[in-house]
DNA sequence: TTTACAGTTATTGTCGACAATATTGTTTTT
DNA sequence: AAAAACAATATTGTCGACAATAACTGTAAA
């Protein structure tokens, strides 16, 4: 399964310290918030400051990390806000690549696509519908449709940066979706979409798609607010 | 008149050099597409390669240059190819920022960027059409408009990234736009929308707004290809 | 008791040197 | 003569040490 389909195999070790220290601070190893002593993680991992220096910088190329002059660096902050931030900046990203994938994939890279789904309906019926997110098959999806769109500038930033802090939010806000079944046959849609090459209709269901998802945070949200607000009173 | 209002004073001489090589880069006084000898441009700013290197990561996280492990780095060359992918991807950007400055921007707000346009329109009128966008006035109503969203992701993907290119491509390709007088009617509008609190409605004519500009460079691109053909005919 | 200041400590920023890798030019072999 | 292998050179990656800045602690004054 691939995580990251821009992945260039990291070849220095400041490369390597880098993806390593992604995935901690991604998979929550590292809490988030916290700040990072320079000497002290250094040490840890046997490399010297000047390397672990290159790889933080990279890390906060990603926003996984924030810096400031003369102080410090700190892991970032998971916050609700963030989190909804975040999905109206991907609604707005995602949607124009899918658009784009609708105008630019060939019809071989559709074909692929489809097969991918389509196996993703067996494991499904065969597991009971909760397999389909266990198994990332939502990010895999969303990944092909942003290949799709052949639009480096629109690859790069969502693969390169944007992602990293998705998959954060879902590991520290423990997001297994409910809606999985639901969500199944919206990707279904968008394939068909993009397959009739209609760039418009595919913008608005991934969109849509995307759109749903925050607005099923938000209810959550609001109810949490709710019974916090019950046991107050 | 500010050119990159998310800026923070730079206080160490990476940070320096990093603003220093940046304006080097976007006004072409580096020519794109030029490798950078990390000794020679060390020596040359009077500054440690360890110095340099860390501005060097900053600007390949703003895509200014590309870096291949133990090769170099290159400063980006200017392709149409990627001109357009930057405008689909501000289409997308700055269409969802205009929306959510429509929610989320104070009335304050809203007044000050009213009376800004108000003033460019008697320099317009006293100029002649020319001075609006000689005058960066066009960047300052986007950045007006992202910053008015209230969304820190957008905000540092817009201004933190993408604007860097725009600016670089702009000088690159000499573009000082001729649709002066028909984009400010446009910002007009988009202004208004966003007062009404149309959200809706301010994302579709944001886009439309870029989406023009963007079919004009290609009917332009499109003329010299046919001219080229005429001459090689 | 709190606040302001000074000295101390620790952390970050910068530097020059060394090691590892890629490129170039030369020699050798087919 | 062309191609391949090898040596020489230059560039990048990594390291440890020093300098500059910020945070902390303790003391003195209000």
């Amino acid at each position: 399964m691939l995580i990251n389909p821009t992945k260039i195999p990291a070849v220095t070790t400041a490369d390597k310290v880098f993806e390593q220290l992604q995935q901690a601070i991604v998979e929550g190893e590292m809490i988030a918030g916290s700040k990072i002593s320079e000497p002290e993680l250094a040490k840890q991992l046997q490399i010297s400051r000047s390397t672990l220096r290159e790889a933080l910088n990279r890390l906060e190329a990603c926003h996984l990390i924030e810096r400031k002059a003369n102080v410090g660096s700190r892991i970032v902050d998971c916050t609700i806000e963030g989190l909804l931030e975040l999905y109206i900046t991907r609604e707005a990203l995602e949607g124009m690549a899918c658009r784009q994938a609708a105008e630019n994939m060939t019809n071989q890279e559709i074909l692929h696509m489809q097969d991918i789904l389509a196996s993703h309906a067996n494991e499904k019926a065969l597991q009971d519908g909760v397999a389909y997110f266990q198994k990332e098959g939502d990010v895999d999806f969303h990944y092909k449709v942003i290949l799709g769109s052949h639009n480096q500038q629109l690859i790069n930033l969502i693969c390169g940066q944007l992602y990293h802090l998705v998959r954060m939010y879902r590991y520290q806000f423990g997001m297994q979706s409910p809606r999985a079944t639901r969500a199944f046959s919206e990707h279904s849609n968008i394939i068909q979409a993009i397959s009739d090459r209609d760039g418009e209709l595919a913008e608005l269901l991934m969109r849509r798609h995307i759109a749903a998802s925050r607005k099923n945070i938000e209810n959550k949200i609001a109810l949490i607010k709710d019974k916090k607000l019950s046991l107050e009173v």
